[in-house]
RNA sequence: GUGGAUGUAGUUCAGCUGGUUAGAACGUCGGAUUGUGGAUCCGAAGGCCGGGGGUUCGAAUCCCCUCAUCCACCCCA
């Protein structure tokens, strides 16, 4: 039996680490720039939580979710997605009863039960944010500001901002009527997809490529959208110009989850496959209301982790250096390994990073070894420096070595290490 | 869930229509330099040729099954 990691999972190796690292950092960072507090949620939850806030009709609820029973016979649903459990969370902690408006994000792992491909894998990464208790399009703006300029600031590009308005609890409804009755006299001649999305989620069906050609004259939302709405929706597009956040009208852009309104958004990248969005999202304004709590207006999004690290490497973008090890301690003989490994157990207690030989290999290994981990010093003790009570600190960079007392080296490190 | 492609050293890949001890490059280890890295040269280790079954005198190679990976559909991040 040899094991692998599971279907659709994968493991980080240590030289991949500081890439994730980095985007994690630059997430990070631009959260606290736009204002958004970090929350951590439970990688699972009740079943139930999903099949409400995501909703029964969508196809994450339908088929991709990893749902077990546990010992106390719970149904139990590993997170498909972030905004359920972080809204969970919102209305069990009363927090819109403390503050009128929250601003949240995460950084989490999600798990789907999909075929996985490029692109696409059964537990994977989003950062996602939400702001709750606004109606303003400044909360929208706020969302899609915070996922388009993170995206940017880790120098992605080649992005592109799709948005489309979905119209709310008054105005969609009567669209919804207009467009099935459209559909009706045609439905035959629709795909198998789209007769299934017909009962479940008609909207939907603009989403179909396979039928595009025949959706010439179908009736468009924007024709429906309520005085509110419309306002709220050009709002949104206003304010994106101000801010120059490039976009381009999708009247077909419908998004999977059933709770948006209003807004919906995607970002997309050239520099990915065939799952080419980086991110996505939109307004939910009765979610919370669905979900059991005062009901409150909320928007935002969730975007895949592994697929900004695809398109990274898709587009060939150069990151910041790894840090390398200040000083590797190479060492001969029995007294010199002891000495070594306290001279390595002091540097360490003054803050720098270090190495020693594990192997007892050659000294020439051992130089080979700090030449590959990028050592900047290389401190050698064989049995002259142990006779002489110093070390041979070798620079590797400027190809100079010179003799210093050991004692003298661990109290002024500093002084002989240039280190960062 | 459907379709297509691919599984050979640690890695990336050769291996033609079946024919002896399965190769290369990179990496690893050792040596040239008995105590000094990245370059160069020399050498070594390292493979149930994904697994199972079949055809054959003989299978990495042909056939069947299975598993896995990748890509695409679907859907999404």
């Amino acid at each position: 039996m040899k094991f692998q990691a599971s279907k659709g999972t994968y493991d980080v190796m240590p030289d991949q680490v500081h890439l994730w690292q980095h985007i994690e950092s630059v997430i990070r960072e631009q959260s606290r720039i736009y204002g958004f507090k970090e929350i951590r949620t439970p990688v699972f939850e009740d079943t139930a939580l999903f099949v409400k806030g995501t909703g029964d009709t969508t196809d994450i609820v339908q088929k991709e979710m990893y749902t077990f029973t546990d010992k106390g016979q719970r149904s139990i649903t590993l997170r498909p997605e972030g905004t359920p459990p972080v809204l969970r969370a919102l209305i069990e902690h009363n927090t819109l009863k403390e503050q009128p408006c929250a601003k949240v994000f995460y950084l989490a792992p999600m798990f789907r039960y999909e075929r996985p491909q490029a692109g696409r894998m059964r537990q994977h990464t989003q950062f996602g944010a939400e702001v709750l208790g606004s109606h303003s399009p400044l909360a929208d703006v706020e969302a899609i500001s915070l996922l388009f300029f993170t995206l940017q600031k880790l120098g992605l590009g080649g992005l592109s901002l799709r948005l489309n308005s979905l119209g709310c609890a008054q105005c969609r409804p009567p669209y919804r009527q207009k467009l099935t009755d459209h559909f009706k006299p045609m439905l035959p001649e629709l795909c198998d997809n789209c007769q299934d999305r017909y009962n479940r989620n008609p909207l939907r069906i603009l989403d179909c490529k396979i039928d595009q050609a025949k959706f010439k004259d179908v009736p468009e939302m924007k024709d429906f959208l309520c005085g509110d709405c419309k306002t709220h929706f050009q709002a949104v597009q206003d304010r994106l110009k101000d801010i120059e956040i490039p976009f381009t009208l999708d009247k077909n852009l419908v998004r999977g989850l059933d709770y948006y309104t209003r807004t919906a958004f995607e970002v997309i990248s050239q520099h990915l496959g065939a799952q080419d969005a980086l991110g996505g999202g939109g307004r939910y304004d009765g979610l919370m209301e669905d979900l059991g709590g005062s009901p409150a207006p909320g928007v935002g999004f969730g975007s895949g982790l592994e697929r900004y690290v695809l398109a990274l490497k898709n587009q060939g973008v150069n990151l910041p250096p790894e840090k390398r090890p200040d000083v590797y301690i190479a060492t001969l003989g029995d007294e010199a390994v002891k000495k070594g490994s306290l001279l390595c157990s002091q540097l360490r207690q003054k803050g720098l990073a270090c190495e020693q030989e594990l192997l007892g290999r050659s000294l020439k290994a051992q130089m080979r070894e700090a030449g590959r981990l990028n050592a900047r010093y290389v401190a050698l003790i064989g049995e002259d420096e142990i006779r002489k009570g110093l070390v041979t600190l070798k620079d590797m960079d400027q190809h100079q070595q010179a003799e210093v007392a050991f004692d003298e080296l661990v109290v002024n490190v500093p002084k002989y290490c240039q280190c960062e």
